[in-house]
DNA sequence: CGGCTCTGTGCTAACGTTAGCACTACTGGT
DNA sequence: ACCAGTAGTGCTAACGTTAGCACAGAGCCG
């Protein structure tokens, strides 16, 4: 590798000479400035940030730390982070943790040692205290997810509002057999859906044995297909399904297909998210939709923004963006009609 | 940040001491290990790999830099890096280029800077020659497109037979008017795709005009969108469609489905890549599927092992992963017969 | 013409870590 | 009692860059 030292010796100025004219240092002059880029420029320098970061510049990295990036959700998030951040100069370093707490652990080490401008985190169910540590110790914000020993910055979306209204939607078309599947009630977003669709069912009046919950694995293609298998070859089969997370609603989409199930008069469905596919299955998909892009951006500019300004304004800051329903065709009222749209 | 000169200083040994035990180093006694190891773990120490660095030690990142990370190729591949590099001790760096030469040279510059292990990169069209010069300064590796400048280190798969597989089975079954809707021909991988087509119009027999060729951006579901649009409402509509990149099925399936035509009694269309959705699309979409995950997973595999074996072992190394034909129901012989499968 | 400012450059130390060499205090053999 | 060997630790330099200070030479004023 070329060094500031290597051109010097070309040229026989000083290192110093070289930094400086490189800096564009105004004590230079032009005449050494040109000769000095030019050489660089010939030789193929490169800077290296390690050295300035030993001298007390800060690290251009900031590092994202999602459960797994083939999730829509995920990749959204990280599109929209790295566009923003790559604008102000910073670099995205990427960590999946496949929600294991260890695996995240590892990561925040490595990310520690790499000394990352900062952390922006999809935390796990329940994050080992050491990794609390170390988060600590960086700026970071929380996403989606929130832990309450991390800090208090945080974007996420209004998940227990979101499954309200979906679930509201099916009993206003009179459903009273409706499943939930979700993920595990260990995570925030996971218990805060569970209440939203539980409180629905309070708020119109059903019976405790008209909600079923069926929790599984946070994000999980798999649990969808086998918990829509069965859920229908057993007895009591419900007549509406409300899910949780976007893995989730893949799998169940993929198994109704293929059993050939007919939504919504057999079935009703509201989905989790809004992936491409959605609007063209079965009868159009009924789904919640979160504004996963915007929740993103704001949180890069906010995070740009706590980076650049001097002062640690680490006061605590969150945004809560709301969820929409979407509505397709996959709902009907139970008794056969179709009333999509009757929410 | 806690160095190891304070852990010393607390302990009142040296700071060589404090490295050598935390380095595990035989010539220190027991004792003084786990009495460092304590003070480290008490303080929150955490080891300054920019230091490391600045002694010879190299980077543990490797950088990812592709067009858009929204893309399920690139999140798959992400992923799979992710997973194999983990394991390894790396960590993955993501640049996006949204297929910008400018915007990749930034990235490349920045990684440059930050010195990175080593790259692997999907390159733009037609790289600047400063990209060239900077990727040839370290180990790095060509995913699925293939610039000829840049080192004969390749992982990708066969375009062109693809594409081929693709259209002859269209051929096959009667279809004398297949429109094509790709990417650019100055990418190496658009114009692999293109020869595909082509060449199984020719080996088909087919006359010159039988094959149209609408291009455009290289990632693009407006493009697929907009040339359906402009394709079903002119004259000679096709009969059948073959494409050429994922984002363009994803829009091409939307608006099919969204004016409602009947495939593959209208239309026949072979899709490219293989999404959730795909299988539920109307008759089943008849799709090139490619083992992206499995060219992923080599790739890591590879660059670990040039990366752990001292000797710069930058021979030519290339690997070509087969695709294959997904056949579903959205084919059929343009008389309106029903024949999916009969390639 | 001595002392001033100004311009352009060089020298040196420092950042945190590690490796080579040096040093001290034992142990055991003769 | 003396020397060799060894275990345990400290000192120092080096990595590449930058900032503070020093310094040489030129031009200018009194």
């Amino acid at each position: 590798m070329i060094t500031t030292r290597d051109i010097a010796e070309r040229l026989g100025v000083s290192v110093s000479t070289v930094g400086r004219a490189l800096a564009d240092d105004p004590r230079i002059s032009e005449e050494t400035k040109f000769r000095v880029r030019q050489a660089a420029s010939d030789m193929g320098y490169v800077g290296n940030r390690a050295a300035r970061m030993m001298r007390g510049a800060s690290s251009n990295v900031v590092a994202l730390v999602i459960p797994d990036i083939r999730n829509s959700f995920y990749s959204t998030i990280a599109h929209e982070l790295s566009k923003n951040m790559e604008s102000e100069g910073f670099q995205l370093m990427l960590s999946e943790t496949d929600d294991d707490r260890t695996a995240e652990l590892r990561h925040l080490r490595e990310l520690s040692a790499n000394r990352v401008a900062a952390v922006i985190i999809v935390p796990s169910a329940r994050p080992h205290s050491e990794s609390v540590k170390l988060l600590r110790a960086l700026p970071h914000v929380q996403l989606l997810r929130r832990h309450p020993s991390l800090g208090s910055q945080w974007f996420g979306v209004d998940d227990e509002e979101a499954l309200r209204r979906a679930t509201a939607h099916l009993v206003a078309q009179g459903h009273t057999r409706i499943s939930y599947l979700g993920g595990p009630e260990e995570l925030p977003t996971g218990a805060a859906r569970l209440r939203g669709f539980r409180s629905a069912l309070r708020e119109g009046g059903l019976p405790d044995d008209a909600g079923r919950a069926e929790l599984g694995p946070p994000s999980s293609v798999d649990h969808g297909r086998e918990t829509v298998r069965r859920l229908l070859s057993g007895p009591d089969v419900p007549t509406a399904l409300v899910l949780g997370s976007i893995q989730l609603t893949l799998g169940v989409l993929e198994e109704l297909s293929r059993q050939g199930v007919k939504v919504p008069q057999e079935l009703s469905v509201v989905g989790f998210g809004d992936e491409p596919g959605f609007s063209w299955w079965g009868p159009g998909l009924t789904t919640v939709g979160l504004p996963i892009q915007e929740m993103a951006t704001g949180c890069a500019l906010w995070m740009i923004r706590r980076l650049k300004t001097e002062p640690g304004n680490d006061g605590p800051y969150t945004a809560v963006s709301p969820g929409s329903l979407i509505l397709r065709g996959s709902t009907a009222s139970p008794d056969g009609g179709s009333s999509p749209g009757s929410a």
